[in-house]
RNA sequence: GCCCAGGUGGCGGAAUUGGUAGACGCGCUGGCUUCAGGUGCCAGUGGCCGCAAGGUCGUGGAAGUUCGAGUCUUCUCCUGGGCACCA
C-alpha cells in the first residue's frame, strides 16, 4: 500500500503554480472580480495555528471563486511596524528593521509551504518608506481637510510600553498588549476626527448585511449613540452658565445636586484657592477613571460651595460638587443629579446626605407613600412631584419638558456619542514618522510634500528609556519649511493601526506611484470577503471604515465601506496540561502510560488536563504549524482546519483529529493510485446501461456538486467536507462488476478532485495528473451539476401514528394521497395500533410524512 | 448591571419553510490482516428493557401552541463573549 508523498508533491505543485502565474492578476482586469483578503499578520517570526486557520479559510474562498470564473485578487503582506521589534532591538541588539526583515523572510517561507494562492507580486510591508510615504501624504491631506488636529488632552498612558494608547486599546483599564494598568497623563497629541463620522459609521452598519451581526452590534455599542438635551443652568453670583447633558430631562424636578468632572474648567479655576479640592482632583487623575472602575468604584465628591438655580423652581438652588464619577470626555463634563432615578446619583446622595425626591412612580404605587430605598427606580411610570409634568409617562414628559426648556432658551435637544476621536500619536521609534515640524515662530508646520517621505533614521540607540527618536543626535533638527529658522521634527510616530487602515487599498496597485490608484480601486474595491479574528471588531475594523471615509473626503477614492463581506473566525484551542506543581506543560511533554494515565514524558509524573482554551505561549498549549506541515503536509493541516467546526466557532486542535485528516488524504490518494475499479479513459459518453448502485452514485455525484457549492457559498465548510466524504464512501462502495460502475467511478473521482481542490490543492493536482489530465486543477472550472439528476424517482415516506414514527414507505415521488393512505394503513405496526378503529384524520405532506391521527 | 451568542450521543458537530433527531468525522467495542505496533478491511455504537422482533425514553429544565416541536411562545438554569461610572 502506498502513502501519499506530500513532501515531494507539495513542493512541486507550489513551483508549478508560481511558474504558471496561476494566481497573478493585473491592477485592472475584465469581467467580474472578487477580492479576498485575510487580515495581514504582524511579522513576529513564526506563523501560529490561528494564521493557518485564517489563511486556509481565505484560500478556500479565493480558489473557489477563481474556479467559478471570477478574477480573484488574493494578496498578502506584513503589518510590520510595532513594539516587539523595539523590544527585540533592546534584548538582542539588532536593529528593528533587520529583525523585521528576517521575520518576514521566515514567515513568507512558512506561508509558501501552505500552498496559498497569493499573488506574491503584490506583497507589501508597511515599514518600507515606499509604503508609509503615502500615509504621510494622506495625513497632510487630512490636516488640510480638518480631519487631523493636535490638542493637549488627558490620554491613556501605558507605563510599560512608555506610550499613549487609544481608548480602543485599553481593555479593563489595562494596556491591550502589555497588560499594565493604564495611567492618565496630559499630553499634546495628534487626533483624527473619527467623531465627525459617528452617525455615518453607525447608520451605515445597517447596510453591511454580509457582516456578522455581533460585530455590527459591538460597533454600535462602541459608538454609543444617545439622545438627550443640553441644559444651561444659572450659577448664583456668576455670569457664565453651567452646561449639563441629560437623557432624562423629564426628571428635572427630582434634581437635588449638580456635579462636574475633576477636569472641568470650573474645577481647574477653583482648585488653586481650595487645597482640599486640588488634592481631590490630583487623586482622581492619578487613579484615572478606568482604574477607579476596577476597584470598588466608590462615588466621591467635594462641594464647591457654588449654587445652581433650578430652571423651573425659582426658590430652589442645588449644590455643585466636583465628583469623581463625572467624565470630562462625555457630554459636557457636567450633570444634574437625580438620585431617585439614577443609581450612581443615588449612591452619591446617600453618601453626602442629599435629598432623594422620587418624580416617577410605578402606575400601581401610591404616589404619597412611594419612596426610594437603595435602588434607583428606572422603569416607566407616572410623574409625581413634577409640576407641569405630573401624571405623564416618561416619553410624554420628556417631550413636554424639552419643548418648555427650548422655549425658555435654556435647553437644546442633542445627540451624544460615546465614540472619541482617535489619538494616533505614539512615543515609539518603530512606526511611521508624523510629518510635521514645530517652529518657535511659525508653530506647527506640515512637512512639504516634496520632502516626503520623512524616513526613520537607521542608526538609533535603545539604551535610554523612552523614544529613541527623541534622543537621536541629529534626526529631529531641521530648518523650518516656512521661515527657515532652526526647528524640530515631531518625534512621535503613528499608531500602527494607521498602516492597517488602508493596506487593502494599496494591494490593488502595490507598485503605483500614487499610494492609491483610482482606476485599480474602481475595479477591485471593495474587498468582497474579508476574513480575520473577532478581536478587531472595534479596533481595526472601525478605524478602516473611518479611514476610507476620510480618504473619500480627500478625493483618493469613491466609496465609504472598505469591506462588503466579513467573516470572523473562531480561535484555535487546545487542552492545557499542568504538572503537580502547577507548571504548564507543552502537549509533547505529556503522554499516556500503559495504564492509560496522563503523565509527563520525562519522568512519568501525573499530569492534570485542563479544558481546551485558545492556544497561547503562556499556557504552553500550542502546536507548531511547521511541525504539523512537515509531519502530515499542508493539505492535511488545511483539511483539519476546515472539517471539525464551522469557521466562526472555536476549533479544538486534537492529535486524533489531524490523524483522521491524514488517513482521509491517503484514502483519496489510493482511490487513484490503487483504484478498486480500473480507471477507464477520460471523456467517454455517459453509459446508457447502469446498475442500480451505479445509477444512485451517479445521482449522488450531482447532488454533491449542488450541495457543496451551496455550502461553500454559505461558508458551511465543515458540511462541505462531510458531503465530499459521503460521496467518496459511495464511490468506494461501487461494485466493479456492475454495469456503468467504471464510468461512474471515474466521473466521481474527477468531481471529487475538483471539489477538494480549494481545500487540498496539492493533493488535487496530484490526483488530477494521475488521471491523465493536462490542465492544472488550479486553472480548471468548477464542476456543473445536471438538475435532472437531483430528482429521485422514489421517496421514503415517514409514517406516523399520532405524531410518532411507526414505519416508512418507499413510494413513487408525488404519489397521490389515496394511494399513500392505503399503503400506510396496511403497515403491520399501524394496523396493530389502530386495533380496528378508524383514523380520525390523516395528514399527508407529499414526499415527507403521513401522520395518522386516532 | 446592560447587550449578544450558545446549550443536541463519550467528543467535534449535522438536521431549508415545524415533518424519519444524531449526517460526516473522532473515539470506543468485536472480528480479519500483521511476528508486533501502526496502517488497511468488515461489523457494531444515544440511554433503558429485550436472545431477538420490538418496545420505551431522549435535543439544559418547566409549561404552552400543534396532527406533529431540536426548530415557534412564555418562564427558568448554565456556559462563553462584548460593554461597563457614557448622565
Amino acid at each position: 500500500m502506498t502513502r501519499y508523498n506530500f513532501k515531494e508533491s507539495e513542493a512541486r505543485w507550489q513551483d508549478v503554480w508560481l511558474e504558471n502565474r496561476c494566481f497573478s492578476v493585473s491592477d485592472i482586469e475584465d469581467g467580474p472580480k472578487y477580492y479576498v483578503l485575510e487580515m495581514f499578520p504582524y511579522p513576529s517570526g513564526r506563523i501560529h495555528m490561528g494564521h493557518v486557520r485564517n489563511y486556509t479559510l481565505g484560500d478556500l474562498v479565493a480558489r473557489y471563486k477563481k474556479a467559478r470564473g471570477y478574477k480573484v485578487l488574493h494578496p498578502m503582506g506584513w503589518d510590520a511596524f510595532g513594539l516587539p521589534a523595539e523590544n527585540a532591538a533592546i534584548a538582542n541588539n539588532i536593529p528593528p528593521a533587520e529583525w523585521t526583515e528576517q521575520n518576514i523572510s521566515a514567515m513568507r517561507q512558512q506561508l509558501k509551504s501552505m500552498g496559498l494562492s497569493y499573488d506574491w507580486d503584490r506583497e507589501i510591508a508597511t515599514c518600507h518608506p515606499n509604503y508609509y510615504k503615502h500615509e504621510q501624504k494622506m495625513f497632510l491631506d487630512f490636516l488640510g481637510a480638518g480631519l487631523a488636529y493636535r490638542k493637549e488632552a488627558w490620554v491613556n498612558w501605558d507605563p510599560i510600553e512608555q506610550t499613549v494608547l487609544a481608548n480602543e486599546q485599553v481593555i479593563d483599564g489595562r494596556g491591550w498588549r502589555s497588560g499594565a494598568l493604564v495611567e492618565q497623563k496630559r499630553l499634546s497629541q495628534w487626533f483624527l476626527k473619527i467623531t465627525d463620522y459617528s452617525e455615518d459609521l453607525l447608520s451605515s452598519l445597517e447596510e453591511l448585511d454580509r457582516w456578522p451581526e455581533r460585530v455590527r452590534l459591538m460597533q454600535e455599542n462602541w459608538i454609543g449613540r444617545s439622545e438627550g438635551m443640553r441644559l444651561r443652568f444659572e450659577i448664583e453670583g456668576r455670569e457664565e452658565r453651567l452646561e449639563v447633558f441629560s437623557t432624562r430631562a423629564d426628571t428635572i424636578f427630582g434634581a437635588t445636586f449638580c456635579a462636574i468632572s475633576p477636569n472641568h474648567s470650573i474645577s481647574s479655576e477653583l482648585s488653586p484657592k481650595n487645597p482640599e479640592l486640588a488634592a481631590f482632583i490630583e487623586d482622581c487623575n492619578r487613579l484615572g477613571t478606568s482604574e477607579a472602575a476596577i476597584e470598588t468604584a466608590e462615588k466621591r465628591g467635594i462641594d464647591t460651595g457654588l449654587r445652581i438655580k433650578h430652571p423651573f423652581l425659582p426658590t430652589k438652588t442645588l449644590p455643585l460638587f466636583v465628583a469623581n464619577f463625572v467624565l470630562m470626555e462625555y457630554g459636557t463634563g457636567a450633570i444634574f443629579g437625580c438620585p431617585a432615578h439614577d443609581q450612581r446619583d443615588l449612591d452619591f446622595a446617600r453618601k453626602y446626605n442629599l435629598d432623594v425626591i422620587p418624580v416617577v412612580a410605578p402606575k400601581e404605587a401610591d404616589p404619597n407613600t412611594f419612596i426610594i430605598g437603595e435602588v434607583a427606580y428606572l422603569e416607566d411610570g407616572i410623574h409625581i412631584n413634577s409640576g407641569f409634568l405630573n401624571g405623564l409617562s416618561i416619553v410624554d414628559a420628556r417631550a413636554i419638558v424639552a419643548t418648555r426648556l427650548e422655549e425658555a432658551g435654556i435647553g437644546t435637544r442633542e445627540v451624544n456619542y460615546r465614540l472619541r476621536d482617535w489619538g494616533v500619536s505614539r512615543q515609539r521609534y518603530w512606526g511611521c514618522p508624523i510629518p510635521v515640524i514645530t517652529c518657535d515662530a511659525c508653530g506647527i508646520v506640515p512637512v512639504p510634500e516634496e520632502n516626503l517621505p520623512v524616513e526613520l533614521p537607521q542608526e538609533v540607540c535603545f539604551e535610554k528609556p523612552g523614544n529613541p527618536l527623541e534622543h537621536h543626535p541629529t534626526w529631529k533638527k531641521v530648518d523650518c519649511p516656512a521661515c527657515g529658522a532652526p526647528a524640530e521634527r515631531e518625534t512621535d510616530t503613528f499608531d500602527t493601526f494607521f498602516e492597517s487602515s488602508w493596506y487593502f487599498a494599496r494591494f490593488c496597485s502595490p507598485n503605483s506611484e500614487n499610494g492609491i490608484d483610482a482606476a485599480a480601486m474602481a475595479y477591485w474595491m471593495p474587498v468582497d470577503q474579508y476574513i480575520g479574528g473577532i478581536e478587531h471588531a472595534v479596533l481595526h475594523l472601525l478605524y478602516s471604515r473611518f479611514f476610507t471615509r476620510a480618504l473619500q473626503k480627500c478625493g483618493y477614492l469613491d466609496m465609504a465601506e472598505p469591506f462588503s463581506g466579513l467573516m470572523t473566525q473562531g480561535m484555535v484551542c487546545h487542552e492545557t496540561y499542568q504538572d503537580e506543581s502547577g507548571e504548564w506543560l507543552f502537549p509533547e511533554e505529556v503522554h499516556q502510560n500503559d495504564a492509560g494515565e496522563n503523565v509527563t514524558v520525562e519522568n512519568g509524573l501525573p499530569v492534570t488536563i485542563g479544558r481546551s482554551v485558545k492556544m497561547s505561549k503562556s499556557r504552553k498549549n500550542v502546536v507548531d504549524p511547521e511541525e504539523i506541515i512537515s509531519t502530515y503536509g499542508a493539505d492535511t493541516a488545511r483539511l483539519f482546519m476546515l472539517s471539525d467546526s464551522p469557521p466562526d466557532r472555536d476549533l479544538d486542535w486534537t492529535e486524533a483529529g489531524i490523524e483522521g485528516a491524514w488517513r482521509y488524504v491517503n484514502r483519496l490518494w489510493r482511490m487513484v493510485s490503487e483504484p478498486h475499479i480500473p480507471l477507464i479513459e477520460a471523456g467517454l459518453p455517459t453509459p446508457t446501461d447502469m446498475g442500480e448502485n451505479a445509477a444512485a452514485a451517479h445521482r449522488a455525484i450531482h447532488k454533491t456538486i449542488a450541495a457543496v457549492s451551496d455550502d461553500l457559498d454559505r461558508f458551511h465548510f465543515n458540511k462541505v467536507v462531510a458531503r465530499i466524504r459521503e460521496l467518496t464512501n459511495m464511490l468506494e462502495g461501487l461494485l466493479p462488476e456492475e454495469a456503468g460502475a467504471g464510468w461512474v467511478y471515474r466521473d466521481g473521482l474527477e468531481v471529487v478532485i475538483r471539489l477538494i481542490a480549494p481545500m487540498m490543492p496539492h493533493l488535487a493536482e496530484e490526483m488530477w495528473q494521475a488521471l491523465g489530465q493536462e490542465v492544472l486543477v488550479a486553472n480548471t472550472t468548477w464542476p456543473v451539476f445536471e438538475p435532472d439528476l437531483l430528482e429521485e424517482e422514489m421517496v421514503t415516506l415517514a409514517v406516523q401514528v399520532n405524531g410518532k414514527l411507526r414505519g416508512t414507505l418507499e413510494v413513487a415521488k408525488d404519489l397521490d394521497q389515496n394511494n399513500v393512505e392505503l399503503a400506510a394503513l396496511n403497515i403491520d405496526a399501524v394496523v396493530k395500533l389502530l386495533d380496528g378503529r378508524d383514523p380520525r384524520k390523516i395528514i399527508y405532506v407529499p414526499n415527507k410524512i403521513v401522520n395518522i391521527v386516532v
